[in-house]
RNA sequence: GCCGGGGUGGCGGAACUGGUAGACGCAGUGGCCUUAGGAGCCACCGUCCUCGUGACGUGCAGGUUCGAGUCCUGUCCCCGGUACCA
C-alpha cells in the first residue's frame, strides 16, 4: 500500500514546470517532431474522460520522441470563441471572456493533473486580442487575393428569439429552445472561395499518411464530377417567341437521346416564366408547397416523386423532338445548375418518376431491362443515332465533341462542395476588419489598426429588430470613419469558430511573434505536423477548412508545405456502461407508484418506448453498474427487485444517461498515472470502447507492484531497495531485452495497448530467478516513462539518477539476447496439434522432420500409413500431411 | 439506400506477412499469508464428453489451402457517416 501517486504526481508536475522540462526551441542539430492534439473548446462541462485518451496517446509519442533524440514540439491551447459561452451571456449578463476565462482556467487544470508534456510556454488562446490580430490579418490576405467575398445567402431567422441560429440550434424547423419556428431569410454574409481549391484538395490527399475512411469522406464531400453542361431551347410555343435555353448538367452526356423529359427545381430562375398560363396556379401551389416543406419532410418521403408540368416543352437537341418540362423537388437548386435532362431508362431516381407519372422511357444503353428497372451501369450506346455501337466512355467524349462542335454545351467539372459561409450573426467570435462605404465599396482597415476588438456590450440579448446581428447594436462601434474622415460602417458579423482553429497549428511555432502570424524560421523547422490526434468528428470540416487555409497560405509564400498534417490518427470514443430498465410513468409523476418492465417487454416507436403488450408509453431509467444487484449467473438485477432483468446498454457519454465519468475522480483514487495507463490499455486507439470502473484496479494494481520492485516492507518500515548489481540471470536479461523490443516495436505503431501488457509481463516475472537486476530495472523504468512518466521519475530519481528521465536515451535491446539456442515447434497431423518437440534454432528440416515423426502421438495418429507431405514452418511448426 | 468500420470467453481485448486461437487485464473459483483483508502472493478459469497430449469452437453457409479469426463467394446483425448530387 505504499505506492501513492497523489504524493509523487503533484512532486514531479512541480519539478517539470519548475524546470521547464518541456520547453521546445529551434534546434537545428537534432531532427524535429511535432505532435499535435486538436486543441479543445473550454467547455463550463470541463474535462470528460474522451478528452485525455487523444492527449495520453499524443503526449506517450512526445515523450517517447524525445528519448529518440527528437526535438518535440508539443503545444496545447484553447479554441476559446464559441456558442455556449454566448448563450449563457444571454441567460445570464455574464460577459463571455468571463466565462471562457473561468473555463479555460479549469480545463487546464484539469489537463495538467495529468501529467501531459506541453510546453505551456506556448499556450494560445484564439480569443485572445493578440491571436485574433492575426486571424484578422489571414482574412485581409484572403480578401486582398479575392478569395473572400460578400454574397446574400439564406439564413435561419428565429422571429420569436429574435435571432439567427445555426443548423444544429435548428430542430424540425423550430429552434431547439423554446421552440418557436425559423424562416430561411437572405442575409448579405462572406463567403470564402474555397471551390478555387478543390482539385488540389483531392489531389493532395495521395501523399498524406491519413486513414483511407477519412480520405475518403473527404473526397466524396468534395464530389467531383465529370460531365458535360447541355443546353435545351424552350419552344417558342412556350416561350412566347423568345429564345428561352435551360442549362442542365450531367454526368452521363451520353444518354442524351434518351432525355423524355426535363426537370427544374422549384426553385429555378425560369420557372415563373415559361410556366403556361392553364398551369400556372399548380405549378405555383407546387413551388410554395416545397418552399414550406422542412428538409425533414423532404426527407421523409424520398421515395415517392413529386412534381408538376410546367406546361412548357424543350426541344431534345439530339433529335430534335419535344419534351415536357417538369419541376420537381428530386432535383435540387444549389447542385450542378438546377435543371436535369431526365433519362428514366438510366437513372433510377428519372425512372421512378416516370412511372409516377406515366413519362416515356427510352433504352439508349444495352445491358438491361428499362421497363423493369433502370439501367445505371455502362454498357453499349442503342437508340442512339451517330453513338450506337460505342461503350459508354467513348460514347460520353464523343456526345461531349459533338455538343462543343454544335455549339450546345461543352464538358465540365462540377463540385458538391459549395464555397464556404464565413459569416456569424453572433457577438463572441473575430470581428471582420473591413468598414463599408455608403456607395456599397467595402474597405479592408489598415493593418495596422489591427487587432479590430469586440465592444464591451452591457446586454447580450439579441436586438430582436430586423435580423441583426447584436453588434448591429452598438452604434458607437459601427459608426466609425476611415483615414480620410468619411463616414463608414463596420461589420456587424463575426467569424465563425473554425476561423481561430484553421491556423492555430502556425501559431504554436510562434506564438509571441508581435511582427508576423509565425516566423518564416519557425515554420521551415517545425513544420508539417508529424502526428495530429483528434476525434472523427472533424474528419471533414476543420480538417478541409485548414487544408484550404493552408494552401492559400502555400500560394502567398508564408508556408513550406502543401499540407499543415502529415500523419493523422483518429482516437475513438470513451463509452459510458449503464443498465436500462423502463417503468409506466413517463411523465415522472412523484405521486405513483410506477411497475416496472425489462427491455425485452419494450419495443421503440415514432412516440418513444411502449409496452409490446399493450402499447402504454413507458420511460427508460438507467442504473450506474454499483447500484446493480448480480444474481447467481452474473447478470445484473434491479437492486429492489431481483427478477427484473437489466440490459446492459454501452454508448456515448451524457448526463441523462448518468453514465459521466469525471477524470479528476478518476485522479483522486488511483492517480493520473493509472488512468493514463487505463485509457491506453483499454483497446486500440482508434477504437471506441467502454469505460469500466472496475478495469482500472488492473492498472492500479500492476503500477503498485512497478512500485514494489524497488520497495520492501510495509507503512513506516517501508524503503527503498536498490537492485542488485549487474545484468542478472539470462533468463532475466532476455526478459529484459524482449521487454525493450517488443514495447518498442509498439509505441512506433502507437499500439499502447499490447505495449502496457508487455511491461506487466515484465513486472510479474522479473523477480522469478531473484531480485531485480540493476540493468533491468533502469531499463523497466525508461520503457515505463512514457506511459507513466510521474512513477518513472520518482523511481529514476530513487535509483540515484538527479536528473529528469525525459531526455534519457530509449533502451535498446540486445539483439543476441532476441535469438533462443532451442525452439519449440508444435508437431501438426494433418493441421490437428500432436504434439510438440524442442529442436535446435538452427535445425535443418530433416533433422525437424524425423524428430517430428519419432513423436509417439505422431505415430499413434498415422496409424503406420507413410506421410505424403511434411511441410516445416521455420520457427512455427511441422505439419505431417498423410 | 449508399459509403465506411466491425462481429473472437461472462467483460475489455491479443493473435506481425495464412502457421499452437484466447496474450494481458477485469470479473469469477480455490489455496497461501494474516487478528482481519476490500492488501499481497500462487493456481485455475471457451464449450462438451467417455476427462484424453479427446471432440467442437472466432456471427452464419459455402469455398481455396497441408493448414483459415486472417484469403475468396454469399448471407445476417451491430456501430458511425450521409441523405434524391443528375
Amino acid at each position: 500500500m505504499a505506492y501513492d501517486p497523489s504524493a509523487i504526481e503533484s512532486k514531479w508536475q512541480e519539478f517539470w514546470q519548475e524546470h521547464e522540462t518541456f520547453r521546445a526551441e529551434i534546434d537545428a542539430s537534432k531532427p524535429k517532431y511535432y505532435v499535435l492534439d486538436m486543441f479543445p473548446y473550454p467547455s463550463g462541462d470541463g474535462l470528460h474522460v474522451g478528452h485525455p485518451e487523444g492527449y495520453t496517446a499524443t503526449d506517450i509519442m512526445a515523450r517517447y520522441k524525445r528519448m529518440r533524440g527528437f526535438n518535440v514540439l508539443h503545444p496545447m491551447g484553447w479554441d476559446a470563441f464559441g456558442l455556449p459561452a454566448e448563450q449563457y451571456a444571454i441567460k445570464t449578463g455574464t460577459h463571455p471572456r468571463i466565462t471562457t476565462g473561468n473555463n479555460i482556467a479549469n480545463f487546464k487544470r484539469q489537463i495538467q493533473s495529468l501529467g501531459f508534456s506541453y510546453d505551456w510556454s506556448r499556450e494560445i488562446d484564439t480569443t485572445d486580442p493578440n491571436y485574433v490580430k492575426w486571424t484578422q490579418w489571414i482574412f485581409r490576405k484572403l480578401h486582398e487575393h479575392g478569395l473572400a467575398y460578400e454574397a446574400e445567402v439564406a439564413v435561419n431567422w428565429c422571429p420569436e428569439l429574435g435571432t439567427v441560429l445555426a443548423n444544429e440550434e435548428v430542430i424540425d424547423g423550430k429552434s431547439e429552445v423554446g421552440g418557436h419556428p425559423v424562416v430561411r431569410m437572405p442575409m448579405k454574409q462572406w463567403m470564402l472561395k474555397i471551390t478555387a481549391y478543390a482539385d488540389r484538395l483531392i489531389e493532395d490527399l495521395d501523399e498524406l499518411d491519413w486513414p483511407e475512411p477519412i480520405k475518403k469522406m473527404q473526397r466524396d464531400w468534395i464530389g467531383r464530377s465529370e460531365g458535360a453542361n447541355v443546353r435545351f431551347g424552350v419552344d417558342s410555343s412556350s416561350s412566347r417567341g423568345e429564345d428561352v435555353e435551360i442549362e442542365v448538367f450531367t454526368t452521363r452526356p451520353d444518354t442524351l437521346f434518351g432525355a423524355t423529359y426535363m426537370v427544374l427545381a422549384p426553385e429555378h430562375e425560369l420557372v415563373a416564366s415559361i410556366t403556361t398560363d392553364d398551369q400556372r396556379a399548380a405549378v405555383e401551389e407546387y413551388v410554395e408547397r416545397s418552399a414550406r416543406r422542412s428538409e425533414r419532410d423532404r426527407m421523409a418521403d424520398a421515395g415517392s416523386k413529386t412534381g408538376v408540368w410546367t406546361g412548357a416543352t424543350a426541344s431534345n437537341p439530339t433529335h430534335g423532338e419535344s419534351i415536357p418540362v417538369w419541376i420537381a423537388d428530386y432535383v435540387l437548386a444549389g447542385y450542378g445548375t438546377g435543371a436535369i435532362m431526365a433519362v428514366p431508362g438510366h437513372d433510377e431516381r428519372d425512372w421512378e418518376f416516370a412511372k409516377t407519372f406515366d413519362l416515356p422511357i427510352v433504352e439508349v444503353v444495352a445491358g438491361g431491362d428499362v421497363t423493369e428497372a433502370a439501367h445505371t451501369g455502362p454498357g453499349t450506346a442503342t437508340n442512339s443515332g451517330f453513338l450506337d455501337g460505342l461503350e459508354t466512355p467513348a460514347a460520353k467524349s464523343k456526345m461531349i465533341e459533338w455538343l462543343e462542335s454544335e455549339g450546345l454545351g461543352q464538358g465540365t467539372v462540377t463540385y458538391k462542395l459549395r464555397d464556404w459561409l464565413f459569416s456569424r450573426q453572433r457577438y463572441w467570435g473575430e470581428p471582420f476588419p473591413v468598414v463599408h462605404h455608403e456607395d456599397g465599396r467595402v474597405e479592408l482597415i489598415p493593418e495596422s489598426e489591427l487587432p479590430l476588438t469586440l465592444p464591451e456590450l452591457e446586454d447580450f440579448k439579441p436586438s430582436g429588430e430586423g435580423y441583426e446581428p447584436p453588434l448591429a447594436r452598438v452604434k458607437e462601434w459601427i459608426e466609425t470613419t476611415d483615414a480620410e474622415g468619411r463616414a463608414v460602417l463596420r461589420d456587424a458579423n463575426t467569424m465563425p469558430q473554425w476561423a481561430g482553429s484553421c491556423w492555430y497549428f502556425l501559431r504554436f511555432l510562434d506564438p509571441m511573434n508581435d511582427e508576423a502570424p509565425w516566423s518564416e524560421e519557425a515554420e521551415k523547422y517545425w513544420m508539417p505536423v508529424d502526428l495530429y490526434v483528434g476525434g472523427a468528428e472533424h474528419a471533414v470540416l476543420h480538417l478541409l477548412y485548414s487544408r484550404f487555409w493552408h494552401k492559400v497560405f502555400y500560394d502567398l509564400g508564408l508556408v513550406s508545405t502543401k499540407e499543415p498534417f502529415q500523419k493523422l490518427v483518429n482516437q475513438g470514443m470513451i463509452l459510458g456502461e449503464s443498465f436500462r430498465f423502463y417503468d409506466d410513468n413517463p411523465n415522472d409523476d412523484a405521486s405513483t407508484s410506477p411497475t416496472r418492465f425489462p427491455s425485452d417487454a419494450v419495443k421503440e416507436t415514432a412516440e418513444g418506448p411502449v409496452l409490446k403488450e399493450d402499447g402504454r408509453a413507458v420511460k427508460a431509467r438507467w442504473l450506474q453498474l454499483k447500484d446493480v444487484t448480480l444474481d447467481e449467473d452474473r447478470n445484473a438485477v434491479h437492486p429492489e427487485d431481483a427478477s427484473l432483468p437489466l440490459e446492459r446498454v454501452v454508448e456515448k457519454m451524457s448526463k441523462s444517461r448518468g453514465n459521466v465519468i469525471n477524470p479528476d475522480d478518476v485522479i483522486r483514487e488511483h492517480g493520473a498515472d493509472s488512468m493514463r495507463l487505463y485509457e491506453m490499455f483499454i483497446g486500440p486507439l482508434e477504437k471506441s470502447a467502454p469505460w469500466s470502473t472496475e478495469g482500472i484496479q488492473g492498472i492500479y494494481r500492476f503500477l503498485q507492484r512497478a512500485y514494489r520492485l524497488f520497495h520492501e516492507g510495509e507503512d513506516e518500515e517501508e524503503r527503498f531497495v536498490a537492485p542488485a548489481d549487474g545484468a542478472g540471470t539470462d533468463d532475466q536479461r532476455r526478459l529484459t531485452a524482449e521487454t525493450v523490443s517488443g514495447v518498442t516495436e509498439d509505441l512506433e505503431n502507437m499500439r499502447f495497448n499490447t505495449a502496457i501488457s508487455k511491461l506487466m509481463i515484465f513486472a510479474r516475472d522479473i523477480t522469478k530467478d531473484g531480485a531485480v537486476p540493476r540493468e533491468s530495472a533502469e531499463t523497466f523504468v525508461l520503457l515505463l516513462a512514457p506511459m507513466a512518466p510521474h512513477l518513472a521519475e520518482e523511481l529514476w530519481s530513487l535509483l540515484g539518477h538527479g536528473e529528469s528521465l525525459a531526455y534519457e536515451a530509449w533502451p535498446v535491446a540486445d539483439e543476441s539476447l532476441l535469438v533462443a539456442d532451442t525452439v519449440s515447434l508444435v508437431v501438426q497431423h494433418n493441421g490437428k496439434k500432436r504434439g510438440e518437440i524442442e529442436v535446435a534454432a538452427d535445425a535443418d528440416d530433416a533433422a525437424i522432420e524425423a524428430a517430428a515423426l519419432a513423436v509417439e502421438n505422431v505415430q499413434k495418429s498415422l496409424g503406420g500409413r507413410d506421410p505424403k507431405k511434411v511441410i516445416v514452418v521455420p520457427g512455427r511448426l511441422v505439419n505431417i500431411v498423410g
